[in-house]
DNA sequence: AACTTAAGATACCAATCGGTATCTTTGTTC
DNA sequence: GAACAAAGATACCGATTGGTATCTTAAGTT
């Protein structure tokens, strides 16, 4: 029974579970085969190096967490209760991790920084991504009145990302969640202050 | 003229380099052989294996920031004033960093939390220590009525180390210094609230 | 100056790396 | 059912990995 489209999807699947834990470069095509079951060459059949699937697999993590956090905060009314969807959906990410091995764009930003370009570029695409989904969210609040006008957008989206990453971060390491809970306290109380 | 201890210092200082750069798996003993121009047997005579050495190397360069650190704020007055100075310390971090790579405790963190337990307890143990000095500054400045007693001290920690530690990952991910600046006014009007 | 010890160089090891060329198998089309 | 293309398996490649055993060299001791 072939079925290309399944191959190359649990390919997918299980490199970002091997990429988000082990990292990109200490996981390799090897431990792929054996997670998967298939051989290198119906890997290679999919994807023409280690680089692309790498970038793939990126975009195939992160496209999970951007649809888990559009479905949770798609039938909230107001910009605040959307944002505090957010916050709090960080929340069980230790203790209840939607994605094992921490923030795919985090892992992909810290190891790619200084040498992997293409690993880099997509990690930046990402946070973009990001950052502009927070500043259309923070413009919709705005113009429906839920939100002081005049606030600094910008300011909060990073505020908001930077906090965010590194708790987990934190929480990760220290291996609780009171790091992050902290951070969405905090997050929470600047929201409350942007607030009509 | 042989000189051990210059030996050795030199090769936690290239390693530094290597490993805060390209990341601890990515470097390679050769790598690190032809940085510093001694041969594998004299690396392996001051260090068991390869484990060790990036302990230690983490160990040196989180001791190179925190020396850093020391120095600048040992002068100032206030605990306000040494927090204050903390903060806009990684403001040239991304313009003219003290140490390439960005930050080794946030890189060893992520590198090394699912699949390197001896660099990921190293990188437990530096933020402990971060940890500590905060609240510790926190606590002199309520003993000398600089700040409001009653505050959480655990709090104000982790959101300090978390938007930091964030700010830095965006702003070196972005390419510019927008990122970091901002976490650092947050940080700055925090503070202002908690003052006395 | 002979002896000793540690520092560092050299040469090698099996295992693994990413990648490719070639083969076999499967499903589709006519 | 013969022909064909795509999917996947197999076998191999040179390069590199962390690590070790052995050798040479330099410096200190008496």
């Amino acid at each position: 029974m072939r079925n290309p489209e399944f191959t190359k999807e649990k390919i997918l699947k299980k490199s970002g579970l091997l990429f988000n834990t082990q990292g990109y470069k200490a996981t390799s095509i090897s431990h792929i085969t054996t997670a998967t079951g298939f051989t290198k060459g119906a890997i290679y059949k999919h994807f023409k190096n280690k680089g692309e699937l790498e970038k793939e697999t990126l975009f195939h993590l992160s496209s999970l967490l951007f649809e888990n956090l559009r479905v949770r905060i798609k039938d909230k009314k107001t910009a605040s209760e959307k944002l505090r969807t957010i916050f709090h959906y960080f929340e069980s990410y230790i203790s209840n991790p939607p994605l094992k091995g921490g923030c795919p764009l985090m892992n992909a930003a810290i190891e790619a920084d200084d040498g992997n370009p293409i690993l880099r570029k997509g990690a930046t695409k990402i946070l973009n991504m990001l950052r502009e989904a927070i500043i259309t969210l923070l413009e919709n609040g705005i113009k429906h009145k839920q939100l002081k006008p005049g606030i600094d957008k910008e300011y909060y989206a990073t505020v908001i990302i930077a906090s965010l990453e590194g708790a987990i971060m934190m929480s990760k390491l220290r291996g609780n969640d009171e790091d992050i809970k902290r951070v969405i306290t905090h997050l929470d109380l600047q929201l409350e202050e942007i607030e009509l």
